[in-house]
DNA sequence: TCTGAAAATGGACCTTT
DNA sequence: AAAGGTCCATTTTCAGA
């Protein structure tokens, strides 16, 4: 599964926007609309690329605050962190999450309408279980980069 | 611009895999392709929707590691902020930043080829300025839960 | 809600290296 | 073989009746 330039160019044109038809890609990258379609399908089929998503302004939503919390353990029983991760999987507000090695066991960025919703979401994923032994809150006053662009040239 | 349930039933499915057909998201949510063709039009006039993006597998392009940064400055003057969020929004392997407010000012996801690439990073990155006091690096084992979803029911 | 035109996708087939 | 290009059928989008 070797991936050419054509490939990467291809790569980084459709995490910047999926909605480009692939004849446009084509003359973006110097090749017939058939090649990107032949590309694009091996790509998926190869699982480079996972798959196409909407993204939606929060703000719009009415999620105005993301908040990034940092939670450590009692108790670091496997079990226990493979049901912590299953909440934190199943809780929508908790957008992204992180298992990190050192001082502090998960990092997790939230999404949340309010304060209120926040310190309500802190008990049912964090007093639930009795198992965690502090967490830290970082309150964001400015989203400066989101996404999940990988970079494709270096 | 007020959401109705079919619009966050639409947000929800199309947040899940843009690719959907109008016709298939019609029959999710009970509503014809036409009636769902005009809402995502809207929706992305009024700029809920900002656009989509393909999901690229960040392992497969050599990107093993993720690592969250945590970067606190010596001053906070305004412009010397403001040249830090433009060095980590020109960086592409700074894939998430947030300002934060408390002990530390940025929170940086970034995703690397290796630890060596991420040293080389700090370098320009936070050294380069002579404004970093001091920076935490989290090395992620587990990404247990990642993308850009927006909670649409709760 | 239905209909239809325009556009996009994706496969078949042929050619080149 | 592997990959590109052209052509064509099918599907999808999207505007107007």
């Amino acid at each position: 599964m070797p991936l050419d330039h054509f490939d990467l160019a291809l790569l980084d044109a459709v995490q910047r926007d999926a909605g480009t038809s692939q004849l446009d890609l084509g003359s973006q990258v110097n090749l017939s609309s058939a090649a990107v379609n032949r590309r694009l399908k091996k790509m998926t089929e190869d699982g480079v690329i996972r798959g196409t998503v909407a993204q939606v302004d929060a703000q719009k939503l009415g999620y105005t605050l993301t908040v990034i919390a940092q939670v450590e353990f009692e108790n670091e029983r496997l079990d226990l962190l493979d049901a912590m991760k299953k909440t934190f999987l199943a809780c929508p507000q908790v957008q992204q999450c992180f298992y990190v090695a050192g001082e502090c066991d998960f990092v997790l960025i939230l999404l949340v309408r309010d304060m209120e919703q926040y310190t309500q979401l802190t008990r049912e994923l964090f007093f639930q279980s009795n198992n965690v032994k502090r967490f830290k809150t970082l309150v964001s006053m400015s989203n400066v980069k989101t996404g999940v662009f990988v970079p494709t040239l270096d």
